[in-house]
DNA sequence: TACTGTGAATGAGTTCACAGCC
DNA sequence: GGCTGTGAACTCATTCACAGTA
């Protein structure tokens, strides 16, 4: 158990109820609050392309470039990148440097985010060995495991707990992120106590719907709903 | 290219002719073409759901209850279910059987689906062992792989073929949908050849945007941007 | 010249509120 | 009484079109 020092972007998640009244944390440069929801989606999409023309030395995308690679069109990317304000110059395109940082910061990937991995099951293992989470900030720290078999062992460097140590181990390591691999039946009550542990996000590969507190943000991602999702695009392929 | 469409409940001789002309709104028949975008990603949910009442032997579901579910509203939910006709009974709820019939014909996956795994890495071998796709109406006829220390195995009943051999085996198989678990580099050559072959859509879990011909559905899955949303909830947990 | 940034127009999606039916 | 189905109002998102600028 080594101390981790959390290099968070900015707040402690400490629970916050419901509190009104109080006006919108001011935060440094990029008012995150105000970021549409449908934009917001988009961002981890045009982070990972921009990273990729980062990486080839590319220093500015038009957003006509940028839209034909994402299948959106340049008005749209225009009116995204122009939430993250200078980045863009008129006859130009836009720096592909800040805007990589722009975006990380508005996603809160700029920092590390402690993140855990309960359930070693065939997609726990995969994930545990996908390195596409370190590199954009997500750090595994620990996994838990409900299978006695598989306990003490250490993975990518990572140890397996017993996931009825969950309570005993989890408070010590300021952990934030929960990526939640497990079959349907065990899924709810585990969520419920990493959210009664103060995890702040859960990542929901199993395939039923969470009911949690409010202020435990959850993503599914639920493999079977996205084949469903190809198979409908297939049949109305027309349009 | 063709999915196949085994005969439901009441199959209605929609004319399939472009003829167009009359106003359409006289049967409550789904007629795919016109459900909205927002309301065709919400389907696969749907129906995960009410496949969960209908095994716990629910036989009826009010808007309200599947929507405190599902996290949605209530109305949302009516006029998404609206669309599907003659389901919902006033003053009692949705008749769930005959919805789930009537989302597993709309997102087309009523019948089989032939499908292929391009790529045994740590996330393909995960997939071969998930059950959730066979019982969704996904048949995985054979698997792809680049390393040929792996060919030549069986994995839970499916060949695993040179991916050199894409080409010859691959027409010899009806198949319609390609579910590409490589990394990103390879990604969009194997794509590529797969659309050549006449694959109808791909579940793309490579980090990167493919571009292929339009008739070519595909769908992305990319854990990265899944957890970078995740960070974004959690950062704006004022959603 | 060739792009971005942005008001204005358009379009899509959601919620409201209540009529209609069980 | 209690629900669904749906016109109407409303909110959110996208596209258009062009002024502004490097």
């Amino acid at each position: 158990m080594q101390p981790e020092p959390p290099q968070e972007p900015n707040d402690d998640p400490a629970d916050s109820a419901l509190g009104e009244g109080v006006p919108p944390d001011r935060l440094p440069s990029v008012r995150s609050g105000d970021i549409p929801a449908a934009t917001a989606s988009r961002l981890g999409l045009y982070l990972r392309e921009l990273q990729h023309f980062l990486r080839g030395g590319t220093e500015t995308i038009k957003s006509n470039a940028l839209g034909r690679r994402l299948g959106l069109s340049d008005s749209q990317i225009r009116r995204d990148l122009a939430l993250f304000g200078e980045f863009g110059k008129r006859g130009v395109g836009y720096n592909v440097a800040g805007l990589v940082g722009a975006l990380r910061q508005a996603l809160g990937t700029d920092g590390q985010w402690n993140t855990v991995l309960v359930g070693l099951g065939n997609l726990g293992n995969a994930l545990v060995r996908y390195r596409g989470f370190e590199q954009q900030g997500f750090s595994l720290q620990a996994i838990f495991e409900l299978d006695s078999a598989k306990v003490g062992a250490t993975i990518e460097g990572v140890p397996v707990h017993d996931v009825a140590d969950l309570e005993r181990i989890l408070p010590t390591l300021k952990t934030q992120m929960a990526i939640l691999a497990v079959p349907a039946a065990p899924a709810q009550a585990l969520a419920a106590r990493l959210a009664d542990l103060g995890i702040s996000g859960i990542l929901n590969f199993a395939p039923v719907s969470l009911s949690l507190r409010k202020d435990v943000a959850t993503v599914d991602v639920d493999l079977a709903v996205e084949l469903q999702r190809l198979a409908f695009a297939v049949v109305n392929s027309d349009r």
